[in-house]
DNA sequence: TTATAAAAAACGACCGGTCGTATTTTTAAA
DNA sequence: TTTAAAAATACGACCGGTCGTTTTTTATAA
């Protein structure tokens, strides 16, 4: 493998151990250390990838989104003559992924907002951008599913954008320590199949 | 002060600052020392009182909750007519003494939840048990609101303090990384205000 | 040979927790 | 009521280990 290929893939790895290691164990409890051990990268090497633990969390968290993004993203085109249908699906999708990894981790976003998210500027300038972003998307999304007529259209779309992703997140946590996917089936339902419609 | 007075003044010196780091900085982020510091306890004095960090930060979940049930439940006694006012009164203080603070914690529950809520059992029993009790007595009130005509009937109390819950903790873990009342305020109108109502 | 990147070694600070001991409080016997 | 034994608490030094980061050395490529 070419050099400049190998310092992408080992920054890659980093990456998404982080996701799984700051997903379960949170920022702080989680040291380089353990990281570096899972992808075989020697401890002196980490600040050629990242200049700081603190840096590499906000690489974290642009990583983690990406795929979430890219996900809604790719339901709302797939179907796009119903995109109230393309939302509820993908919630959907993510609660089976849930459901399978037996809750233990929530969203990352969430955990890291709620532990880091009023210590460090970095990472919190991170979540927000993170969160925009997603937002963003969802908003499109609701705004296309009121022209659709499948939406009320009293409320904004970015109203009901943060709404739904402020109690996602909510229910996301309670998921964790009730270990049981009753609290994200009630998100979807009570906003996307009733406080939505009309 | 006598002895048994000081032995639980030091107890709940602990619990308190107990509440103001782990709220700040997290759990595995704050040290005991910074607490022991706080409340001029020597560290070797700390297992007197707890039998270890994990079982002191069970206690603080504890401890934490019960001026948020004792005030809630204040509300819900002075106007027992207007269960649904209460409940909008007691959230609309909250939302001031937010403000006052200038956003910097937001709930210790929903925070903690994230960081330990999969990793410390004895926490997630703890905050289980806390979640518990708020919701119950949030049940209570939105019961006494049906009877009263001001909720809708058409969902269960308990769904609808459930959600409530879950949204005001992703409610606060957004406040906090927009450093802006906006998402519980939204919260509280969205649901109280229109989504109970009928 | 020189410049550059990778990796090992080392850094001081701090972590949660334990230790022996000093002091106080409680218990029980006298 | 006084005294002696015992139990509980207070306390700071200290444990091995890990933290994030820096410095120094080694390997690689130009």
């Amino acid at each position: 493998m070419s050099k400049l290929g190998k310092k992408e893939f080992n920054r890659e790895g980093l990456l998404n151990q982080g996701v799984v290691f700051f997903m379960n164990q949170g920022y702080h409890g989680t040291g380089l250390q353990e990281i570096l051990d899972a992808v075989n990268v020697p401890k002196g090497s980490f600040y050629n990838y990242f200049s700081s633990k603190e840096e590499f969390g906000a690489a974290v968290i642009q990583h983690y989104i990406e795929p979430f993004i890219s996900r809604l993203s790719t339901h709302l085109q797939q179907s796009d003559s119903d995109a109230l249908g393309a939302i509820r699906r993908y919630f959907a999708e993510l609660i089976v992924e849930l459901e399978e990894n037996k809750f233990k981790g929530g969203c990352l976003l969430g955990s890291l907002m709620g532990e880091i998210g009023s210590t460090s500027d970095i990472c919190q300038q991170s979540l927000q951008s993170a969160i925009a972003r997603y937002r963003d998307l969802l908003q499109s999304g609701l705004a296309r599913a009121q022209q659709q007529g499948t939406v009320r259209t009293d409320k904004t779309p970015e109203e009901m954008a943060d709404l739904l992703i402020n109690t996602w997140q909510g229910a996301l946590l309670r998921m964790q320590i009730e270990k049981s996917s009753a609290p994200v089936k009630q998100c979807c339902h009570d906003l996307l199949d009733d406080f939505f419609i009309r």
